[in-house]
DNA sequence: ACCGTAGATCAACAAGAGTTGATCAATCAA
DNA sequence: TTGATTGATCAACTCTTGTTGATCTACGGT
């Protein structure tokens, strides 16, 4: 299920998706280099001190959840962060926050 | 490691604990009943017929995350959401995507 | 055509997270 | 004090994720 084909507010499901791929050190640290800019593979192997297979595996999981994309350029494949999945889960959050209201009632 | 005793911007350890604990479904229902107000754990393992014992454990996750808080009265424990803590990962999400910049330099 | 490099994929294994049922401590009512 | 109830914890098990090293395809350079 990928992000960018749901314009509109993220279902519960696609956020997990996005939460699980973020809730990762090592993917965090990809996000981290991406944020300044797309890198290659390559380039993010180097940078992070990865193992290449593990690298890929990584972000396939951060790709298939729409978290990042890919752009292929002859021999390379460069990756950027996907911004606007990140706004999503950005307002999702705070639809969460949104309704909470209320202290508390008897109970049981 | 809880968020709140780090009133300032989130980590990113932090920050992937409260993703981690908000990345399953189950607790995301959990989360979207506390989104409600209050509930103490018998409410709360009835809304969601769940087994007590794996309640207990989700609700340990994201207490330890400092997704959630208790509070005990009597023989009951109440729980609820800790909205600083979401606050505080939107904002950290925002922080995330601000970086974002410079289009492909050449490479390898 | 050949060779080297980029990166995906796979199978086997290791590690972590979630589930289950049982037990335990604490609280309250009778 | 006895008994019932709330909710935490534990050990054993299962299931899901992540890791590793090897292999495979595709592209480019020579």
């Amino acid at each position: 299920m990928r992000v960018l084909e749901h314009p509109a507010p993220l279902q519960a499901d696609q956020a997990r998706l996005l939460l699980k791929a973020l809730a990762d050190p090592l993917r965090l640290q990809v996000i981290e280099a991406l944020g300044s800019g797309e890198r290659c593979v390559c380039e993010l192997t180097a940078e992070l001190g990865l193992a290449q297979s593990k690298l890929s595996f990584h972000l396939r999981v951060m790709k298939e959840a729409g978290l990042i994309a890919a752009r292929e350029e002859g021999r390379w494949v460069y990756y950027r962060l996907e911004l606007a999945a990140i706004a999503l889960l950005r307002d999702w959050l705070s639809t969460l926050a949104a309704g909470s209201a209320t202290p508390a009632t008897p109970c049981c």
